[in-house]
Parts: C-alpha cells; sequence; structure tokens
DNA sequence: AATATATTTTAGATTTGTCTAAATTTTAAA
DNA sequence: TTTAAAATTTAGACAAATCTAAAATATATT
C-alpha cells in the first residue's frame, strides 16, 4: 500500500499520458519523466509484477484499475497541495508545481483528507485542473476549448492546459485567470489568431495560446 | 546545497544527540536512526567528505558549523509543520511527529519561509520545542525542570521532551499541555512522585513523567 | 516478402544506502 | 601492563533506480 516516489512518478505519468493520448509508449513515457527508455522497461516489470500495469513486452502497458486508483490519488495529494499553496500561502500560479511535486509524496491519507477538509473540499486546483475527492472521483465539466466557441457568447475560463513558466507568464500579462470571463470576437484565418474581449477590453491573443485555454459554455461551473 | 533525506535524519539526528548528551558515538546514533554501527561510519564519511561533520576515526564526531546550520534549518521545517498540523489541520500532539517527519525533506526555502508567515511566525512548535528562524536563530526560555520547581510557585509548562504516544497520552488524559498553568504542593520520597495542583484540583504523578516536563518558572514566555 | 529503420528489451555496470561478518582500535579489568 | 571486552571501522555483498551498449522485436519501405 506504499510506493517509492519513483514508483509513484511512474503511474502518475503514465495516467496523464494515457488521458493526453489514450495510449502510451516506452519512449514517450521516458521523455516524460526525463529518463532512458531501459529505466522505463524495468519500472513496467516492476509495476506489473505489483499488478499496477498491465504489460505485454514488445506491446505496450496501461495502467490496471488498481494503478489508476493510486494516480488518481497521487494527483489528489498534488492538486490539494497546489491549492494550498495558492490560496493559503499566496504562491503565483506557476510557482505552485515544482513545490506539489514534492508534497505529493507524503504518503499520510489522514493529512491529505484534513488538508482537503480545511480548504474547504475545492474541487479544481489553481489551473482548473479538478482535484480527485477522496474516494478518487473526479467532477466532470462541461468544457470545450477556446478554439471552438461560438462568436458573441460569454464563457468562463475553466481550464489551463499547458503550466510552462511561460505560459502562466503571458497569462498573468492578459489577465486570464482560471474563472476569467470573455467572448470571442473574431478569427483571423491568416494566423489563426482570436480576438476575444474581458471586460471592455479587446485584444488579439495567439492560436498557439487559445488551444491551451478552455472554457465552460453555458454556465459557470 | 541539496542533500538527500537520508543525510538530513543523520544531521538532525546528530544535533538533537549532541544537545542531550553532549556527545554522540557511533552506536547511539545507530539506535536512533534504527540501524546499524556500520551504516552510521559509512555515513560519517560521507558527511564529513561534505564538511558537515568534524569526523576523527574511531574518536568521534560532531556538527561543523556548516552542519550545524543545516540540522536547525530541517528542525525549522520540522517544527514548523508541526505546528501547522496541529493548529490549522487540528491534529492531536501525538499525531504531528511522524507527519511532520515526511513533510521537513520537502526542501523549498520560500515554501518554509511562506508556510511561516501564513503561521504567524511562531516560536515554539506544540511541544514546546522552539522553532528556528529564517536565519536559524532560536529563542532562549529560561525553563527549569519541574522536579527543581520550589513548593507553592504557579508556573507554566513550556516544554515536553520525551514524545511518545504513551507519554502524550498520559498528559492529555491530565489535562497537561503547553500553557497549562501548575504547582508543586510536594514531594514524596519514597517514589519521588510528586502532588501537583491545576487550576483547583490536585494529584501526583510519577517521577518518570515530571522528569520529561519542564515549567518556565517567573514569567510566560 | 525481404530489408532497413525505429522501438523496445536485455545484459552488465554504477551509485546510494544499507547489511553481515571480520578486523581493528580503544577502553576497562585483572 | 597484559588481556578481555566493548566500540568502531573495513571488506564485501545486496536492493533500488538508474545508465550505456548490444541484442531482440516490431514497423515501414521498397
Amino acid at each position: 500500500m506504499n510506493y517509492t516516489i519513483s514508483e509513484e512518478n511512474y503511474l502518475k505519468a503514465i495516467y496523464h499520458l494515457q488521458l493526453e493520448a489514450g495510449t502510451v509508449t516506452t519512449n514517450v513515457l521516458a521523455e516524460k519523466l526525463q529518463t532512458k527508455a531501459a529505466s522505463v522497461t524495468d519500472m513496467m516489470k516492476k509495476l506489473s509484477g505489483k499488478k499496477l500495469l498491465n504489460y505485454k513486452p514488445y506491446y505496450g502497458f496501461s495502467l490496471s484499475p488498481e494503478g489508476k486508483k493510486i494516480a488518481l490519488f497521487i494527483i489528489r495529494r498534488h492538486r490539494l497541495w497546489e491549492f494550498f499553496l495558492s490560496e493559503k500561502l499566496k504562491f503565483n500560479w506557476n510557482e505552485v508545481h515544482s513545490i506539489a511535486e514534492e508534497l505529493e509524496h507524503v504518503s499520510s491519507r489522514q493529512l491529505i483528507d484534513r488538508l482537503d477538509e480545511f480548504l474547504g473540499f475545492p474541487s479544481f486546483d489553481p489551473h482548473g485542473d479538478p482535484i480527485p475527492d477522496s474516494r478518487g472521483k473526479i467532477k466532470n465539466v462541461n468544457k470545450i476549448p477556446l478554439l471552438l466557441l461560438p462568436f458573441h457568447h460569454t464563457a468562463e475560463v475553466c481550464q489551463v492546459t499547458n503550466q510552462s513558466e511561460e505560459m502562466l507568464e503571458l497569462l498573468q500579462h492578459r489577465n486570464i485567470g482560471i474563472g476569467t470571463r470573455l467572448e470571442v470576437k473574431k478569427h483571423f484565418d491568416f494566423d489563426h489568431s482570436l480576438e476575444i474581449k474581458i471586460k471592455q477590453s479587446s485584444f488579439t491573443i495567439s492560436e498557439q495560446l487559445a488551444k491551451n485555454i478552455f472554457v465552460s459554455y453555458e454556465q459557470g461551473i
């Protein structure tokens, strides 16, 4: 019931890649974890030995139900700490991730459940990512990419998928954050940039930026 | 500037033993860390290689100024987390230690300084142990063992040195905690037990318990 | 279908922190 | 002061997680 930091990082990375890409390969996982393919293979054998993975050599791997459950708990810890850092310790959006990477490996179940309570059982972290509850369940939101938002309909930013320093710096400059209400005025075919309006001011943002912004359409969360 | 969990645990343990006993030996350290003497010797070589220890084979070792500084920072992290767990997450006195053992190894300096600020720069943890400030300085209190408190002088419990489950269970039952005001009525020579008075009620406590309780005499902290 | 290329796995080495058992050094006792 | 006992260190081994280089397998190309 207790896993090493390394095992936890592998499980979490596999979970994320499964969500993003559906299928996970040795090389992609190695890239994500900044390690080598051979090391990944070693760990795959270890994790499948513990029944956390379905693994067939040369054919790939995927999380078992138990492995997924554990991954969700690690993600729960990560996101609750991010919420804490942002909400209580007043860290910026772009500072919380790396600290939460360390905190997430503190394993006391009771600690996390009390932290959850202390924070008021939040459903989303500062990036808008959903926080699994104490049973590992994730709240689903009706969200669409900003690129698909129809013109002249106000929507609310609910998630930002790229969490790099650079991206978050840009968002802060533009005053865009989770909960920001905006509407799309126009698409420019030439470079696929968008004109958007927040409160009274309008400006354009690149396709690259817009790709990473998700909004909830009909209603707030 | 970054140390492994194991290195940190050794530095911390040496610091504590130096305070308690003045001198630290291989066997005592091995006992404290639940490991073997040979492992301690290995680590001593490693830490003295990093200039954190003065080490002369067969003659013993002690923290260098740099080693002491690091130990104090680890203790700072530990005690701030203990304070957080107790004050904010409502953990009992006797539950905070083991969780803080894990949290103390999360190394972000900024995290700890912000946590400190969030908690209101506390000077003492829930056991009454002093919390080093951001420069590593410890506040000194005029404290004496309860055994030495003169009769009929009210004093305030300011520290409890044994932090085992069993000890803390007993203290909770007796309603003794940091800040409790009490006076000593009598010493019994037969078993060296003490009669003490808290508020209106008097009862006796064993020498063993009294040994671990420290009080501030003239005035509160 | 045969071959070339890319991907993945195996084999063997390395580092960290640990262990046991043996050797060394210090300390205590006769 | 020599010997016995205790404490400490060394030597050699092991598990975890990683690496490089080589081998095995799968995929793509002709």
